[in-house]
DNA sequence: CTGAAAGCGCTTACAG
DNA sequence: CTGAAAGCGCTTACAG
């Protein structure tokens, strides 16, 4: 019947008020009486209106919104597809004249973050997108953000903190996961070494309890050699202890099949694998440029990416979604997709934004 | 620096003309004195402008732009996912002003879709998104559709056709996987059965011989007992046929280890695995309700999900943006996303638009 | 070839 | 509590 989307103007027109009086019916910002707002509500329901947000966005422009993101920034193609993600918020958020404001810490350093917090806070912005480099500081990144600045985290949660809500990978039913993919590659033999960066991440704990639980569960001739906390601050530590480590286990167990990492140092395991010359296969996280070729290779069997510019560009999605009033929040933790890779599966994998547009 | 981001306003003022021209320059849209032009072209470089798509869209709402799809309607969860990909799209375009008329067939008849074409052209449809019942017939579709009318497919290509571009996944590839898969589900033994809907379809074609081509070159212990082709012409005669010749195959070879089914008739497939009570596994393609059942319960060992919502919001948008001028094409066919799903997966899988807002 | 003006659908002061 | 008016950044007839 009504062919045409009806606009604010048919609505006031049908409820015999002003098209001001039908935008604060809209967003109850209230002082209507009784009788428009019963008028105005049945035209509303009656021609199934509902608002253009091109327009909405085109005129709450002049609001004038701050975001503020801050993430530890790692120099690697993971750090890369980060910067995608924001980078395509950003842009779409642009027209609707939002400012989003970007720190980041080199590495995992805590007192930066929170410095570059207070930064973001100093230039007045309306909300946060906090990726933590810590989780056990729950109660220091809340004393850092006055009550009415909402926020929320990405990849890594502040349990007990004061977050809006957690956009993120469900760590514990990766670590599942690993493990059976690591099982569905072995025959009678499952020697396994797992290696993890040592922090206090809840995020890393989880996925070494998924595996383990799993393995115990339903893979009775799977057997953790070892569960290795490779010591570092830093990228760059890590990035060469995870090497030598590797190793070294090698040396020590003159038996192992499998290497499980539990993030992006994947990369550097299988480097110390293939140098071995040992028929050993790496599985891991994430998808760079250097796992890919591994993957190729032969070398790592599978990888679960997590797709971190998907995972920025929808909390930063989110947030400004909340901040305008547009939506609710329904439950405080929202899993994210994660995808399996493996050799054959390479020439499906969008990495970034992908076909997202 | 310039902080604000700058308007065509601001570009008319630093280049002296009035906004008609620099919106003239922008679009190319014709006869405007060399001098101008070349004034413009520097205003725009110095502001680093660039255009509010969200203003554009508002004004060129009025022009109204349709846009046509058809499609063979499948009374299951995939066809309740196709809906609300065309759901999303027709949202996000409403506010545009761009008419979305969505026909379509009830299965795969292939004169009822070229009546559907016409009937969309009749209605004034400025493009056409067609997803196929039949690829066999490229020369047809293209008689059906006036030269100036562009088109795209979705999920099963028109390969010879004019079609603008096509969208959907690499059946071939998707083939190799699936052999992978089933591979690393098997110990020593690997006797496999396919079954593929009769069809001229050249994507169920592109998977078999993927599937074919992988076990020959890298998987030794694979044996192929038979490639069943099912009679049928409609999703309930496939659903019945699918069924009975499962348990007709099992029957026929005593050492079936494991089911290949190249489409969503994978849970018809497994449900007659599952009557028969043979420890015989499943592998197949698409994710609706029956399939994660059977993943639950094991039958099925793993599926691949072509994710088909995203791939009607994404051919959609595309060729919105294609037809007001905003996308070019650079290659004529785009491969989309697929995931691996198995048991330990199910937490971080997305059905229908999932995150994508 | 060029510009002034109206308009897309909404929000936001402002005046009453 | 309510409405008229200006404005968001662009496009599109229209007149010159």
């Amino acid at each position: 019947m009504a062919n045409q989307q009806s606009t604010i103007k048919d609505v006031a027109a049908l409820s015999g008020v002003s098209i001001a009086t039908v935008d604060r019916v809209l967003h109850n910002r209230g002082r209507v009486s009784p009788e428009k707002l019963k008028a105005v509500l049945a035209a509303i329901d009656q021609l199934s209106y509902r608002p253009n947000q091109i327009a909405r966005a085109l005129s709450v422009r002049k609001s004038n919104l701050k975001i503020g993101l801050t993430y530890p920034k790692i120099e690697d193609d993971f750090g890369v597809e980060i910067g995608e993600g924001i980078e395509a918020a950003k842009n779409k958020l642009l027209p609707f004249g939002v400012e989003l404001i970007v720190e980041h810490t080199y590495d995992y350093n805590f007192p930066d973050q929170v410095n570059s917090i207070k930064s973001l806070l100093n230039q007045g912005v309306n909300g946060l997108i906090i990726n933590p480099v810590n989780d056990s500081s729950s109660q220091r990144i809340d004393q850092s953000i006055p009550n009415n600045i909402p926020f929320v985290t990405v990849i890594e949660d502040l349990i007990g903190s004061r977050r809006l809500l957690h956009i993120g990978p469900d760590d514990f039913r990766i670590g599942e996961l690993a493990a059976k993919l690591v099982s569905l590659y072995s025959n009678d033999r499952c020697n396994v070494v797992i290696l993890a960066p040592h922090s206090t991440s809840n995020g890393t704990q989880q996925r070494i309890s998924g595996f383990l639980s799993k393995a115990k569960k339903e893979i009775p001739q799977m057997n953790v050699l070892q569960v290795c906390a490779l010591p570092g601050d830093s990228e760059a530590e890590y990035d060469r202890n995870v090497y030598e480590m590797t190793l070294e286990c090698i040396q020590n167990h003159s038996s192992i099949d499998f290497f499980y990492v539990t993030n992006g140092l994947t990369k550097r395991c299988a480097d110390a694998v293939t140098e071995s010359e040992k028929p050993i296969m790496v599985f891991g996280h994430e998808f760079t440029k250097g796992i890919r070729e591994h993957l190729e290779s032969g070398v790592v069997g599978a990888t679960i990416y997590q797709k971190p510019a998907q995972q920025f560009y929808y909390a930063i999605n989110l947030l400004f979604e909340i901040l305008i009033g547009d939506r609710k929040v329904t439950k405080p933790v929202i899993v994210t997709e994660c995808s399996i890779i493996m050799k054959e599966s390479l020439p499906f994998i969008k990495v970034g934004m992908g076909n997202l547009i």
